[in-house]
This record gives structure tokens, sequence and C-alpha cells, in this order.
DNA sequence: TTAAATAGCTGTAGTCACTACAGATAGATG
DNA sequence: CATCTATCTGTAGTGACTACAGCTATTTAA
């Protein structure tokens, strides 16, 4: 049985982390000492493992919650599963494409200052004034909802 | 003289965020009518029309006070600006990295997914079991704090 | 055996950059 | 004058944690 702080170091996961998906329900309760502390077992481990890889991956919460209740079905057909990992994928590419346009356009506002007086900066000449931007970046792609 | 509304449309910035920027003095009071409502001049709409267009370009809130500062004196070198810019630039580089090795990983884990039973599911071994990724994905360059 | 050090407990509040809402008042239009 | 839209203040919610306060359990060393 594991303390709550071996299961920090096993799964490298912070203490407060493993409390908070506990009281959010994607972690179960698991059972208690005498005095009242967490002890866990293989199961529990192998679970954070799941959710702290999947959440490394970088799927949100409510989609860490659906695969874990999609792997729960083992007899089920896994199409689900591939369809939320592509989705997923999808969106990252997507997040990509805005960030590669963003940098080009950071590089481009950079490159197009000369130096000198703030009076004259080319990146303050641009921040002031969109029309000096080549593309739309919209804050939505950039900021990145999952 | 602006009503709220009107810099609202004007800088294409939500009428709460205009607040919210004011609480956070980010933008100044401005003046107000008889019955209490905001009134805004060029200046202001100027201000905010940088706000939106650094924060569209990624800069967080703490960049941009720092770059309105910076701008506000104009007889000094901007290469306090550039330097704010670059590193910016660099971080944005940082995570395009970060969400290129994540795409491909997901991409990999899809591919190596013969369909099938959930119980036999390639999508959800890998994120079981993270000996089974190339890389490591360390979730804050995914996450991507500004 | 006991004292100290470390680990764990609950509950609340803070982070970022907004967004949403409730219940009130102001201003514009018929 | 009535009605409608806009605006006002203040508070709470978002996601995914993180930090802290004030307490109790457990482990280790003397």
């Amino acid at each position: 049985m594991l303390s709550i702080g071996e299961l920090s170091r096993a799964t490298d996961c912070k203490v407060e982390t493993i409390r908070y998906y506990e009281k959010i329900g994607l972690m179960p309760e698991p059972a208690r000492s005498a005095g009242n502390q967490r002890r866990y077992g293989e199961r529990h481990r192998d679970r954070l493992h799941f959710i702290r890889h999947s959440r490394q991956l970088g799927f949100s919460i409510e989609a860490i919650r659906e695969l874990l209740a999609l792997s729960d079905q083992e007899h089920r057909d896994c199409a689900a599963v591939d369809a939320l990992a592509r989705r997923h994928r999808d969106a990252v590419d997507d997040r990509i494409g805005a960030l590669c346009a963003l940098r080009d356009e950071l590089d481009r506002m950079i490159k197009g200052c000369a130096g000198g007086d703030v009076a004259h900066c080319g990146v303050i000449e641009v921040l002031g004034d969109h029309r000096l931007c080549r593309n739309d970046h919209p804050l939505e792609a950039v900021a990145g909802k999952q």
C-alpha cells in the first residue's frame, strides 16, 4: 500500500494534484489508514499514470474522463477512442499552424525595427496598428482552448 | 467622445474586457457623463488598440504593461522593447517545437492502433504506459504559460 | 519512550485573462 | 411618457492546478 507521497513520487504527480483529481472524481477515493491517511494500490497507480500521461499529451480533463470510461468497456470497439485521439491531434495541428503564423509576424515586426528612439521603434508601431500586419491572428487559435 | 459600447465596436474588444482592463490598471479611468457612464477619447482608443493587438500576438498582460511603460518614454533607446519582443518570439518558437513533437507522438499512437476491441487498443495502451513513447513531453511546454 | 522531524489532513483562496450574470440606472427613440 | 437598449457595480465562474493555514499522523533518532 502506498501513501499519497509514495504515489506522488511513483507517478511524478504532486500530492495536491492527486487530491484534486480525487475531488473532481477523476481518481476514486482510496482506502484510509487508522489515522485517516490515504492508502493506494496498484490500480490507483496505473490509473494515475494513465491520467498524467494523457495530460502530458495535452488531453483535457474532460477528454481523459471519456477515455477512461471507454477503456473500462473492454469489449467495445475502440473506434470512439481513435476518434477522440484524432480530433485532439487535429486541434494540436491547428494550433501549430496558428503559432507559426504568429512567429512569422513577430519576426517581421522585430526585423522591421531599425533601433534608436522608442518614438521611432518599429515594434511599438506595429503593436499599435494592426494594419501593419500581414495576417489576421485571432486570439483563440493562439491561446488554444482544449 | 465614445461610449463604452462605441469603443468596444471600434476596437473589437468586449465591453466587459474594457472594464476589466480598467480594473487591473491597464486602461486609465476615463471621464464620466452626468449619469456616470464612461466617455472615451482618441487616446483611449489608441491605447486599447495597442493592448488588443499585443494580446492577439500572444503577449501577456504583464508584458503589455512593460511595453506600454517603455513606449511612453519616447526618448529612450528601444533596445528593451526589442528584447521583450525577441524573448516572446523565442518562447513561441519553443512552444511550436513542443507541439510538433506532441503531434508526432499522437500520430504514432493513432497509427499504432489496429482497431478492434478496446482491450487491445493501441491508443489506450500508449496512454497507460509512457515507456511506449519516443519522446519526453513535459506538460509545461505544451500548455505554454506566457 | 519520547521528542523532533517529516508527512499528511481539510478547506479556502489564488493563478490567468477574461466571461457571465443579476439587479439596478441612464440614455435614446417612438 | 413609455419603452427599449445601453451601461452601471459587484460577484462568481472558467481550467487545471498551486499555495497556504492550522491541524493531526507517522516515522526516525536519541
